[in-house]
DNA sequence: AGATCAAATGGGAACGTTCCCAACGGGAGG
DNA sequence: CCTCCCGTTGGGAACGTTCCCATTTGATCT
């Protein structure tokens, strides 16, 4: 079917290397030799075998973005969108593409886990395979670890900070005079996890109040959840007069239930989530949350990964990204 | 620095042929072979070049999901992710990956348009140039158009019924009592858009009603545009007692706008929606809406594509998915 | 006019697979 | 014991590029 720039070398009278150079660097070709060169490719209707070019360059000009697939819908998940999208347009300046995949480990029929394409490059985000991090990496792929961090000698980790998010997120709160502050805890990564809920720990103590177990709710990361939980905070005989969410999905969760209970945002319950995703502004009233820059995690995830990809060697091995507590008007 | 199939045949003194097959077709290579070449595999760190056995098989195993680059944050647009992920799902289930971008022409140095990877088919969902998919199908690169209608012979395009939609919404609201019915419209695509108005203009005539100007407001598909159409809307003297919005995108903003008036939804406004995106079950209360079956659309995009990848020739070339409403709390 | 040099072009060998065809070996059947 | 056949195996030719190296061309300089 495909014409090959071999046809179009016949065609025009010129040798296929020469083709191959006026669209790889159409600059040592002669106007001339162009002119003909893709009067006759049009006419074939050639155009050029990126296959058959990445076979002999040694590379793809692809990335893979692999996501945990446990977290699927995770695609749908307004965390990620943004990241995606800086990936895909960092990747676009430099002419690569794309690959979105989960993070389902492919096993070969020997019963080793392999990558089953080729790239030049991995972005893992979330969960991420020891073994197939470990896999690609014989095989000299770079790979960078977003929102996770494995012991994994030079492995670049870009992780945000939790921790001192949510001791801001609770600090505001007690600022904004509220002594019985609650946390519903969806549960991510135990990194995650554990960051966020010590940093509530930690504010807490820090302000002298103490931890009341029957303000702490574990739970999935879901609306549902959210609300499930936030209904059997506010049935407690002294319910929380603020809540600390995990997560901004759970927090609209939480913010229907009090609406339900015909209460009131935030004079009666204060609100705050984490993340600053799309869910933040939709609600109503806006809610209060510590952002995440996921554009800039993305952006950096990808610089770096090129950087890899071109042998320049790295730095630092673990990346935190600020976070920044997003006042609005549900707290 | 990967070693090969050739380097894997020299170790385990078998043939390339038969090292080749043992990851191909393992059933027809001896279990001793399978043996010596797996562990011959394993201490030369060998796994089996994608793009080289691409170039031979004539075949990649990906597709690609395009999206319109104008409607980014289009990744981050929660009406997309749940198509994807339904595509990446279908995907996998058949080894296939999938490439996400955007819809960029891509110029090659003689100025015509490529698209830049080598694929066996691609999903265009949304606006699509039409350049790009004659193109790929001078290639003979299969394509399947999503959400959006081309008039491009044999040219598999999947829509939903947008009209029917608006007007089970528009009928809905009017069962209800309501005959002061506005529209806020997002405009999308023009088929889109002019399909949902046309349904509300209709769903109105039919039921007697006079179509009032002042009602009908055409705004970008945004959250803020929402609230700021309707404020609007309330300002009127005769303000609509519902509105019909044609994505709930911008119903939540038009929910926003109702809440801070000091209105309450439903009972002073009714709110409804269409696409049932993630955002409908979010706000509070919970947005009617017209349901597009989303997974259904990328399942079905994704079959129909892999029929034309095996050259299944297909019988229809226009698919209409039907919508359903979908009655919740704000009506 | 001859020498020099840069710009433009061409030939052939990779790149790492798969696939076609051929060959080999051994067990079953006559 | 010979033949046939099937299960395995191997050799070589693709697949469509790029890249190294060599050659040609034409212009500039002395």
């Amino acid at each position: 079917m495909g014409s090959t720039i071999i046809d179009v070398a016949k065609k025009c009278g010129y040798s296929k290397t020469t083709v191959s150079r006026a669209y790889a660097e159409p600059d040592s070709v002669s106007e001339k030799a162009k002119l003909k060169i893709y009067a006759a490719a049009k006419s074939l209707n050639y155009a050029p075998n990126a296959i058959a070019r990445a076979m002999v360059r040694q590379r793809t000009e692809n990335i893979a973005f692999v996501i945990n697939e446990k977290q699927s819908p995770a695609v749908l998940n307004p965390f990620y969108s943004p990241i995606l999208e800086a990936v895909m347009r960092e990747s676009a300046r430099r002419n690569y593409s794309v690959f979105v995949m989960t993070n389902q480990d492919v096993l070969l029929p020997n019963g080793e886990v392999y990558i089953k394409k080729q790239m030049d490059g991995v972005i893992f985000v979330g969960e991420a395979s020891e073994t197939i991090i470990g896999r690609l990496r014989e095989q000299k792929i770079p790979v960078v670890l977003l929102n996770n961090v494995l012991d994994m000698p030079r492995l670049l980790c870009i992780t945000t900070s939790h921790y001192e998010g949510a001791v801001s997120a609770v600090d505001h709160l007690y600022e904004r005079g509220h002594r019985k502050i609650g946390l519903l805890a969806g549960h991510f990564s135990p990194q995650v996890n554990e960051a966020r809920y010590k940093g509530y720990v930690d504010a807490l103590s820090r302000q002298g109040l103490e931890i009341n177990i029957q303000y702490i709710l574990d739970i999935e990361p879901t609306l549902e959840a959210g609300k499930g939980a936030m209904s059997r905070l506010l049935e407690l005989e002294e319910r929380p007069t603020a809540v600390f969410c995990t997560n901004d999905t759970v927090a609209a969760g939480a913010m229907k239930a009090v609406i339900r209970a015909g209460l009131r945002i935030p004079e009666d319950v204060a609100i705050i989530g984490f993340d600053d995703s799309s869910v933040s502004r939709v609600v109503e009233p806006e809610l209060t949350t510590v952002r995440i820059d996921m554009d800039q995690m993305g952006r950096l995830a990808t610089e770096k990964l090129f950087d890899l990809i071109e042998g320049i060697p790295f730095t630092e091995t673990r990346i935190v990204i600020p976070t920044e507590l997003v006042v609005r008007s549900s707290s």
